[in-house]
DNA sequence: TTAAGTGTATTAGTACGAATAGTACAGTAT
DNA sequence: ATACTGTACTATTCGTACTAATACACTTAA
């Protein structure tokens, strides 16, 4: 279910959590479904398990999912950190728009290849 | 010209490169002309002439500089580097819109926010 | 030729974050 | 009771980013 690309630059407790969140958003896991305990992902992934640990206590605090003592952590119902989430990516957006009117980079260029970008990799 | 932001997160030469760039792009350092020494830059903003110098190095790789041994850094002619600057920042925008696409953002509301931001900082 | 200015190269030091390891504690289920 | 689960804390290793210090080489101008 998860995968580690030791090629990707990103620290591994990031990639797992980004995973996760795409696994959550699209419904590939259900609300209230059960994540793999953090010493049986550790161990499937060989890693330590503060790695898994720091992961899962960053999508809580994403309010991605929700931890019970002695059960195990599970999905939210209603993803409250969607928004917040949302309104960081589009501060990134921001930023890269600036950036490419610094380099004069015109309107019509970017959104020319922003939207090839999204015909692409339609299913 | 140049000045350090230390709030910025973004190490001090990579503002340096930063700033430059803009300058350089848009025109307001004109090609062959002289760019502030190491060492004189570095005093200016009170710091280690090595991080002009990273800077420069930089710079230089990327083609928007050339350095004569003993005389100081000039603007290129012709930006060699944009175009390889470019297809990098078309890499980071396509990664961006998979990220949107992941996180079940539109293409319609991609398109919307880039527009709106493009709007705001028109002079 | 000498002095002052320039870029260049090398090495070292510092700081920070990532990741691991180990241990201990607390709750749940069977 | 036992074996799972999450949680907390500390220490340590490791790699990298960044900055600093110093020495060397070249150019210019007096």
């Amino acid at each position: 279910m998860i995968l580690i690309d030791y090629q990707d630059r990103r620290p591994i407790y990031e990639q797992i959590v980004d995973r996760f969140q795409v696994l959550i958003v699209k419904g590939i896991l259900k609300a209230d479904s059960q994540l793999p305990s953090v010493r049986k992902l550790a161990m499937e992934l060989s890693i330590n398990p503060n790695t898994i640990q720091k992961a899962y206590t960053l999508l809580e605090q994403q309010g991605f999912i929700y931890p019970i003592k002695g059960r195990g952590n599970f999905v939210a119902q209603d993803i409250e950190g969607l928004s917040e989430q949302n309104a960081k990516f589009y501060e990134d957006l921001k930023d890269m728009v600036k950036y490419a009117m610094d380099r004069g980079i015109s309107k019509d260029d970017f959104m020319e290849h922003a939207a090839t970008y999204y015909g692409e990799e339609r299913a």
